[in-house]
DNA sequence: GTCTATAAATAGATAGAC
DNA sequence: GTCTATCTATTTATAGAC
């Protein structure tokens, strides 16, 4: 029953979460593949059998959590009020991951360098992340939640600027910073700016 | 007339300078004292004679920004609404300047770790920003012109992370986004939200 | 698929001459 | 204050045996 590929794509993936680690810990250029193999118990020239470079891990690692986080988290289901409660709860759900939150901080400060392996990356997740975020909130603008006329890009950007930039604080200063907190208290704002014009009666804005 | 003393701090402004590149382009991890040793014409042993270590280069570095800042924006002296623009105001002004937002947004990615050399650093830095917004807001609310009752140090946070969130974003897709008009949006929309309760007519509101 | 050995480059830091 | 020379350590990647 296929146990040398069993075997390979544990290895594979036991690789994966080691280098995890390696990289939010000390960065792309801080990280070192010899003690990636070390936490693997694996020499340094077996673990570029499995990946061909350093880069190439990186760029293996980062796709993997794409991955999964993908499947865990499906904003483009909810919209509106719904969407924006989803990703407080998603920020809630972070602030019990420090090491994944750590690895996308620290590679996304590194990646603003045009050259570095992750640059393209990280262009393209912004991208993804800014266009479901606008997707959602249009979707609750048709849904009569929203205020009609209101820039859903600018507040997109907002979004996902508000939980990257809480992120650093928090793992900076976790003591100081609830994370979770000042989203929820964000999205409660927004939620509230957002919501159409007082209608004359209570009731009446669900009525067509 | 100190000739000898000036030449001496003329280079060591040029070699903070230098180092200033280096690593806003590299990071910390990846920046090499030979390339800045380059940058000023001199030999990397020399360069070791003015900084004694590669750490003490960095934190050389970023305090000396921080007293260049410290006089060029002075939030303390203005509160209330005029503070909110004036932070809009200096979003503005970063997004002349890469090279220093650069800098800032790759040390603060990487110091989230522990043993980072600038971790420190920016433990301090938020802490202060922190609280000279939070200050800012408050003194807004003694005004009247922010509602009574309202977390200013989550308005801080927030405030302090949407800066951060939206230059990760811009330095990746400089084209795409639009860091200084997207935080005016901002200003404006909590301009909006943190109002006093409406008066019953204009000008009122200004009268004790 | 995993290993040892090694290449080849670069790093930060120090010693000591001038 | 600046240099050359050197030390020591570490890096990624490759070659080739098993």
């Amino acid at each position: 029953m296929r146990r040398g590929y069993a075997t390979g794509q544990a290895r594979r993936e036991r690789i994966l979460a080691a280098a995890l680690l390696e990289f939010a810990e000390n960065g792309y250029r801080g990280a070192s593949l010899a003690r990636i193999a070390e936490r693997v118990e694996l020499s340094q020239a077996g673990l570029l059998h499995h990946f061909r470079s350093k880069e190439r891990l990186l760029v293996a690692v980062l796709e993997h959590r794409d991955e999964l986080d993908a499947r865990r988290f499906d904003l483009a289901s909810a919209g509106g009020v719904d969407a924006l409660h989803a990703m407080a709860a998603v920020v809630g759900h972070n602030a019990r991951v420090p090491g994944l939150v750590q690895l996308f901080s620290v590679i996304s400060g590194e990646a603003v360098t045009p050259g570095h392996p992750g640059h393209e990356w990280a262009r393209r997740r912004y991208r993804r992340l800014r266009a479901q975020v606008a997707a959602a909130l249009r979707l609750g603008v048709e849904r009569g939640e929203f205020r009609a006329g209101l820039d859903t890009e600018a507040h997109a950007d907002r979004l996902i600027a508000m939980m990257d930039g809480l992120q650093t604080q928090w793992l900076i200063d976790p003591e100081r910073v609830d994370m979770a907190a000042v989203f929820r208290g964000y999205v409660d704002d927004l939620v509230a700016l957002l919501a159409p014009p007082a209608a004359p009666g209570p009731g009446t804005a669900a009525a067509p």
